[in-house]
DNA sequence: AACTGACACAACCGCGACTGG
DNA sequence: CCCAGTCGCGGTTGTGTCAGT
């Protein structure tokens, strides 16, 4: 392709960490022209950095919005579960954080949080906790206290495809299917506990399935929900409480009368998660889910 | 006080994606 | 459609700081 090679490999520029001349050479040059065409920064400003440094300091250092100080423990739990949602997408779940940059978040993760993930992935308590909650939820009657609802879409349909498994179909001509790793009797009992025999809840697939959102997909009842949405909103609320908290009732299933089931991606997860058959292919389950945001971007579904 | 290892953070590097001619 | 230039991302490395010995 006769790529020009690497910029920082060019004679004559500076490398290692900036000065605060440079920086405040750069600051001025961007209020002034605004960001941009890296590459001609540096000349334009009279920098002696390549382009790609100079992008590099702008966004995780001189940027105006960046948050300055530790990250909070609210903030690593959101990343943690945003981790798991879309593993290393660190420019994806910097989105979810304002003001924090993804090479802070990445930086963060490695040092700190992959460790706390991992122990407390290897910790058998938390999963049966996590599994009994979620089927103490499904029994539950629809109530409103303790119930955190945010501004999640209502899901009222998950389906995945083509490895799903079908295990039962309701009244309204409504397939149910599960994730290719999802406990089939723990769905199924809670599609039955939900009480909703239109199959509001559950995870649910119609049989005209859209063909284009192949592998994965949500039908929000909220119509103008979606996914990106419901990730910038309803993450940083639920970040305010402890999923740990095995008094906290974070899910509420119902019928389309009372509210309909109200499940956020976030508990999506965390009810698999929970779930010991999920475990082995999480991965891919997980890998699904990303895929589906990626492709869906803005779209409501 | 000197040394050492762990940690945190800034910066670099290479690759793939995107874009305009 | 092809290609060169550019951008953005994620992995990795370098370096300063601090606590423990």
């Amino acid at each position: 392709m006769g790529r020009k090679p690497c910029c920082s490999k060019e004679e004559g520029l500076n490398r290692g960490t900036w000065t605060a001349t440079e920086d405040k050479i750069l600051i001025e040059y961007i209020k002034a022209h605004g960001e941009g065409k890296w590459r001609s920064i540096p000349k334009a400003a009279g920098l002696k950095r390549c382009g790609k440094s100079c992008r590099l300091r702008w966004l995780n250092y001189l940027r105006p919005d960046i948050k300055r100080g530790n990250i909070t423990r609210d903030e690593e739990d959101l990343i943690i579960r945003l981790h798991k949602l879309l593993g290393n997408r660190w420019s994806l779940i910097a989105g979810r954080l304002p003001g924090r940059t993804d090479n802070e978040i990445k930086n963060h993760w490695n040092s700190v949080l992959s460790k706390r993930a991992q122990v407390k992935e290897f910790d058998p308590t938390t999963k049966d906790e996590k599994k009994q909650r979620f089927i103490s939820c499904s029994r539950k009657a629809p109530t409103s206290s303790g119930v955190i609802q945010g501004n999640a879409g209502r899901c009222t349909k998950v389906s995945f495809s083509p490895q799903q498994k079908v295990i039962g179909e309701d009244d309204s001509n409504t397939i149910v299917h599960t994730a290719p790793s999802m406990d089939v009797e723990l769905v199924h009992e809670t599609a039955v506990a939900s009480g909703s025999s239109d199959g509001s809840f559950t995870l649910l697939s119609s049989k005209e399935e859209n063909p284009s959102i192949s592998r994965f997909a949500m039908d929000f009842g909220i119509g103008e929900s979606s996914i990106s949405e419901t990730l910038a909103s309803d993450f940083s609320q639920l970040s305010d409480f402890d999923f740990c908290d095995t008094n906290t009732v974070i899910y509420e299933y119902g019928t389309k009368d009372n509210g309909q089931a109200l499940l956020s991606p976030e508990g999506m997860v965390g009810n698999w998660s929970g779930n010991d058959c999920v475990d082995a292919n999480w991965d891919s389950d997980l890998g699904y889910l990303a895929a589906f945001l990626e492709s869906t971007g803005d779209l409501t579904i």
